[in-house]
RNA sequence: GCGGGUGUAGCUCAAUCGGUUAGAGCGCCAGUUUGUGGUACUGGAGGUCGUGGGUUCGAUUCCCAUCACUCGCCCCA
C-alpha cells in the first residue's frame, strides 16, 4: 500500500485502541494506589551496563535483543527492555533505601529487538509494581493480590489462570541444578537440539520446553521440590496459604521457571490461551539478588510486570464505558462561528463535552452533529442571534425549543445533561 | 536469528487457468433538502493489485528479491 510505514514492530495507538490501554493502566494504577504503591517513572534510556549486569550473559538478551542508541558519550546507552532494573537503579541513585519498604507502580513503553508477532512488539507497553525490602512471603502475596485485583476488575480472570512455582533459594537451586543435569545427561541424545544447548547454558529452562520428546523425558526427572531447603519450602507454603486466605485461585506449575539468576523463590505467570503462543499476560516473582547485583545494598524485592498491549487485546469493545454524548454547537453560517465558540466555552466550563461543527449549511452541520453522537444540537442562526437566543434540538426525538441564551445552562441542567 | 502462510480502495473481501476500462459491501463526498440530522433514493471520488527486478508480444496473475503483517521455533527481562 503506502510506502510510508511505522518502524517494524511498532504500532500507532489510535483513539479506540488507546482507550483500552488507558483503561488497563488506570485500573492497575488505582488498585496499586489502594495498596499504597506510588507511581513513579524512570527514563526510557539507561546505560547498557544497568541491564548487562542484571541480565548477565546467559542469554541472547544483552547481545541481540536490546536497542542500542548511538550518542556522543562513551558509555553505551540502550532503550529500556523492561522496567524493574530502571526502578532498582532509581532506588539506588536516589538513596531511597533508608526507609523500607518501598512500594512503586509504573507504566510506560519498553523496547525489545525481537521478531514481531501478535502480542509481541518491538515497542511494547507495560504496567508493573515493585516491592523492595520485604523478605517475608507476605510481600509475594500482596504483590500477587494487586495483580489479581487488577485483572479481576478488568473482567478478565475468567480467561486467565494464575500459575505459580518456587525456585527456592540459591542453595536449593544449586542442588537441584546438579540433580537435573545429572539426570538429563543420561538422556542427552534424546533431547531436542534446543534443550541440548540449554543443558550447557541454562539447564533449568529445559523444564519450560515446548518439545514433546523433552516433556516425556522430564516426566521421570527429579522434581525441584525434593531439592528445596526447609526454609524455601516454608516460604512457598506461606505464599500458597496467603493466596488461599485471600481467595485467589492458582495452579501449581512445577515447570514454571525464570531465565535469570537473580530470581528466587516465588515465580508466577498469569496466562491465557486466547493470545496464541504469547500466553503470558502478566508475570513476575521474587528477585532478592537483584539489588546487590546492581551494586546496591542487599535488599529483597518482589514484583511483576504486565503487558498492556496483550491485556488490552483481551478487552472487548463493550468493556469500555460508552463515551458521554457531547453537545454540538451548530452555527448556521461561518459568520456566526465565533459566537458559537463563545457559547461552547460557557458550557465546557460545566465540564461537559461540547463540540463545534464546522463548515457547510445547517443540514451539513446537523449531519456532523449526528455523526459525533451528540445528544443535543444548539443551533445559532440569524433569528437566534438577533434575540440572544438559541434553538435547542433534541437529536434523539427531533423536538426543538427556542430559548434565551441566558437560560441555556438551566434548561440543560433540568434535562440532566449538565 | 530460523521455518511456514498472507499482502487487491480508508475497512472487510471478490475477480483474472497470463489478455482490452480490476469489482462489491461498508465508509467518505455531493445532490434530492439555500433554517433541520438519523432512514431512503441518485450520483461521485478513491487502486502504478505491498515494493523492486525478471520471464513474456503482454504480469495484479508466473519466478526471484525485498518490506510489512501473521503462525510456530529460538529467546523471554
Amino acid at each position: 500500500m503506502t510506502t510510508i510505514q511505522p518502524i517494524r514492530g511498532t504500532h500507532d495507538l489510535l483513539p479506540q485502541e488507546f482507550r483500552k490501554h488507558a483503561l488497563v493502566t488506570d485500573v492497575a494504577r488505582n488498585v496499586a494506589a489502594a495498596y499504597g504503591y506510588a507511581e513513579m517513572a524512570t527514563p526510557i534510556m539507561e546505560f547498557k551496563e544497568i541491564f548487562k549486569r542484571t541480565l548477565g550473559d546467559a542469554s541472547d538478551i544483552v547481545n541481540k535483543e536490546m536497542y542500542e542508541i548511538i550518542d556522543r558519550g562513551d558509555a553505551p546507552i540502550v532503550l529500556r527492555p523492561e522496567g524493574t532494573a530502571g526502578v532498582a537503579r532509581a532506588v539506588i541513585s536516589n538513596g531511597l533505601t533508608q526507609s523500607l519498604p518501598l512500594k512503586y507502580f509504573y507504566a510506560g513503553p519498553m523496547f525489545r529487538y525481537e521478531r514481531p508477532q501478535k502480542g509481541r512488539l518491538r515497542q511494547l507497553h507495560q504496567i508493573g509494581i515493585e516491592l523492595f525490602g520485604v523478605q517475608d512471603p507476605i510481600g509475594d502475596v500482596e504483590v500477587l493480590s494487586i495483580a489479581y485485583d487488577t485483572l479481576k476488575e478488568l473482567g478478565l480472570m475468567n480467561h486467565i489462570t494464575l500459575e505459580i512455582n518456587t525456585l527456592g533459594d540459591e542453595e536449593s537451586r544449586k542442588t537441584y541444578r546438579r540433580h537435573l543435569v545429572t539426570y538429563l545427561k543420561d538422556h542427552h541424545a534424546h533431547l531436542s537440539p534446543e534443550s541440548q544447548q540449554r543443558l550447557e547454558r541454562n539447564p533449568l529452562r529445559i523444564l519450560d520446553t515446548k518439545d514433546e520428546g523433552d516433556k516425556k523425558i522430564l516426566k521421570e526427572a527429579p522434581p525441584l521440590a525434593e531439592s528445596l531447603t526447609p526454609y524455601s519450602l516454608e516460604m512457598f507454603e506461606k505464599v500458597k496459604e496467603g493466596l488461599e486466605l485471600l481467595g485467589i485461585p492458582y495452579k501449581l506449575n512445577p515447570h514454571l521457571v525464570r531465565g535469570l539468576d537473580y530470581y528466587c523463590h516465588t515465580a508466577f505467570e498469569f496466562t491465557t490461551t486466547e493470545l496464541g503462543s504469547q500466553g503470558a499476560v502478566l508475570a513476575g516473582g521474587r528477585y532478592d539478588g537483584l539489588m546487590e547485583t546492581m551494586g546496591g545494598p542487599s535488599i529483597p524485592g518482589v514484583g511483576w510486570a504486565g503487558g498492556i498491549d496483550r491485556i488490552a487485546m483481551m478487552l472487548k469493545e463493550n468493556d469500555l464505558k460508552p463515551l458521554k454524548r457531547p453537545l454540538a454547537i451548530v452555527p448556521m453560517d461561518e459568520s456566526i462561528d465565533m459566537k458559537g465558540l463563545v457559547l461552547a466555552k460557557l458550557l465546557q466550563k460545566h465540564g461537559h463535552r461540547v463540540e463545534m461543527t464546522y463548515g457547510g449549511n445547517l443540514s451539513k452541520r446537523l449531519k456532523k452533529a449526528t455523526k459525533i453522537n451528540a445528544c443535543y444540537a444548539l443551533i445559532l442562526g440569524e433569528k437566534e442571534i438577533s434575540s440572544d437566543s438559541v434553538t435547542l434540538k433534541d437529536l434523539e426525538s427531533g423536538e426543538q425549543t427556542f430559548i434565551p441564551q441566558i437560560q441555556v445552562v438551566d434548561v440543560l441542567k433540568s434535562k440532566g445533561v449538565l
